[in-house]
RNA sequence: CGGGCUGUGGCGCAGUUUGGCAGCGCACCUGCUUUGGGAGCAGGGGGUCGCCGGUUCAAAUCCGGCCAGCCCGACCA
């Protein structure tokens, strides 16, 4: 490619709107322009690396048996009625009517289309079956933010798996897990398997593949000197016991006047230290206030809660819905003597006496709490958001606590699907047996972003030769000059023999936009060819990941930059 | 969806307080000089000031409504 035909709309300034990373380099680089909030439209440059990002990910999903389609992107509402996500999966998912009325949506994810597809099978014989595509998916995020990390439209390749049983499932999730791992390596990302909630996927068991950053929004705890990772929105760990001071008196009840915090009440009174203090949430699951009980110094962490208790309709009581529940407001909330309303405490709880909460009386508080006498507990549940430095629940020893971005996600989806389209199979014997099934997927732009995240400098994206635009770029210093006009064609006509994917920057610009140019888009190797090189034979070959310079002989330039390519590609 | 901020040539911004010719830098076009880290000189083109309505002799500026974008909190590849 010739620099001056190409469309490479770099920006010398930041636009204002962009706080992210990768928001910021992919736009002033120009690989993508914003058409709306959460919606991108990749220019030249950008759809490059997203096909190379595509082709890299259609490689390792071919080498494990992956079979490549193309679903369509709207979708008749009958089939996501069926399995119950037309109306279980409000807000993000869009819905409307053609004009025979008949109700349509969009995309968002492809089970029931894979599924209906599916329901063709009929024989043990043919699974297992993997599945895959690579297509647009809708949703209408409340909030899309970061550049291409969150965003309303997107390309993502997701894979569906058909097996006669559990055991077949589980080999085929095997092969994804390791599949994305090399995926993710190839990107020159370091991706975290984690353990994950499964969401609006459903099913029993998914894996979060993670990479650090702090643009990214999602917790992991994670324990170096064991292999333990999880999302903190299902990580546990090992808390050491509270040995709590005997106490035989009844409950006391003790006026704290304005008192409405743990931290307040702990400052107030010796006997309240945060640890022994009993935190007491209202929340509405559904249409029924439940009382949620914590540590005092521990957080809620609600996935948690809508994991266990299976439905997405959880949320903190409005005001009046705590008054009218428990007579009293936020800050002064107890369970000791309550009758009729659920309570739900964290296992953390479990055996402590001498215990401070709320009296569910304005200002004041009870102290003495012994949680086998004095709360009837109906469900323990482990609803408690990990903390850094608490134990590895595997090893011991403590935990991190780390940003990252969600890479990719696989689920095991188990008979959830099959069963509500009727995916079955006549097994050996003849009886219909319902598939097990599995999803698996990658956001392609979303990858994008997490690469120009974890790799990028002061001067712009670095990009990993696996998905550069373009592996090499040649610098012409001085156009008006002859003889290094000829010298920097012949070695760009030189390169492409030797199957280098290179551009050379033919613009009539000064050396100091071009290099500022090639670095901000990030090609892996720039070829500087000007006079002061050419008068002793040599042109200048710099590496973008580390700056390295070396001089070349020009005679040599395009094999040895094309050898360095070669074994930065791993071949 | 709640809170905060912002909408002025392609990009970055000033002007809005106190209504009175729509400006600056970069980019762009032409010419000349220049060419190893974002060139210089000369000339030139481009904007319904987010949209709708109101006040006024006069609105980018004041008032009302709406729309859009970004950031912070509840959701996910």
């Amino acid at each position: 490619m010739r620099w001056s035909r190409a469309f490479i709309p770099t920006l010398r300034d930041d636009p204002a709107d962009a706080e992210a990373v990768n928001h910021r380099l992919l736009v002033r680089g120009g690989f993508i322009r914003r058409l709306m909030a959460g919606s991108w439209s990749l220019l030249p440059l950008g759809m490059k690396v997203t096909k190379r990002i595509e082709q890299i990910i259609r490689e390792e999903i071919d080498a494990i048996g992956g079979q490549e389609m193309l679903l369509p992107v709207v979708h008749p509402g009958e089939i996501w009625k069926k399995t119950g996500r037309w109306d279980d999966v409000e807000g993000i998912l869009v819905k409307f009517t053609d004009r025979r009325d008949t109700d349509l949506l969009l995309a968002m994810t492809h089970e029931e289309i894979f599924s209906s597809i599916a329901t063709e099978l009929t024989s043990y014989r043919q699974l297992p079956q993997l599945w895959y595509h690579l297509q647009t998916k809708f949703r209408d995020e409340q909030r899309s933010k970061g550049g291409l990390l969150r965003v309303r439209e997107f390309t993502m390749k997701d894979s569906y798996t058909f097996d006669i049983d559990e055991a077949g499932l589980a080999v085929q999730f095997d092969r994804h897990y390791d599949a994305y791992k090399k995926i993710f390596s190839r990107l020159g990302m370091k991706a975290i398997p984690v353990h994950a909630s499964s969401g609006w996927m459903g099913g029993s068991e998914s894996v979060e593949f993670m990479v650090e950053s702090e643009a990214g929004e999602d917790d992991i705890a994670y324990c170096p000197s064991c292999e333990y990772a999880a999302n903190t929105e299902t990580a546990t760990s090992r808390l050491t016991p509270i040995q709590d001071e005997p106490w035989d008196g009844d409950v006391e009840r003790f006026a704290t006047p304005g008192i409405k915090t743990i931290a307040a009440l702990a400052e107030a009174f010796d006997f309240a230290a945060a640890d022994r203090q009993i935190k007491s949430l209202l929340y509405m699951v559904g249409d029924e206030p439940v009382l949620l009980l914590l540590r005092g110094d521990h957080e809620l962490m609600e996935q948690k809660l809508v994991d266990a208790l299976e439905t997405f309709e959880v949320r903190p009581a409005h005001e009046e819905e705590i008054v009218a529940a428990l007579g009293a407001h936020a800050g002064s909330l107890g369970a000791v003597g309550l009758g009729g309303v659920r309570i739900i405490a964290d296992p953390a709880l479990r055996d402590r006496s001498n215990m401070t909460t709320g009296a569910n009386e304005d200002d004041w508080h009870l102290r003495g709490v012994d949680l086998g006498r004095d709360i009837v507990v109906d469900t323990w549940l482990d609803m408690r958001l990990v903390a850094a430095g608490e134990a590895c629940p595997e090893c011991g020893e403590p935990l991190q606590v780390k940003r990252t971005i969600e890479v990719g996600h696989i689920f095991k989806l188990g008979t959830k699907f099959s069963e509500a389209l009727g995916i079955s199979v006549a097994d050996e014997k003849g009886d219909e047996r319902v598939v097990w099934m599995g999803s698996y997927g990658i956001g392609v732009g979303r990858n994008m972003a997490a690469i120009v995240e974890s790799s990028f400098d002061e001067s712009g994206i670095v990009w990993p030769i696996s998905v550069a635009p373009y592996e090499a770029a040649i610098t012409v210093v001085k156009m008006g000059d002859d003889a290094t006009v000829t010298a920097a064609d012949s070695l760009y006509e030189d390169l492409q023999s030797e199957g280098v994917d290179v551009i050379i920057d033919d613009r009539d610009e000064r050396p100091g936009v071009k290099f500022a140019d090639v670095e901000l888009i990030g090609i892996p190797y720039r070829i500087t060819v000007g006079p002061r090189g050419l008068a002793d034979g040599t042109v200048e070959v710099m590496r973008r990941a580390d700056g390295s310079v070396e001089s070349i002989q020009v005679a040599e330039a395009a094999s040895s930059v094309a050898a360095m390519i070669r074994r930065d590609r791993g071949e």
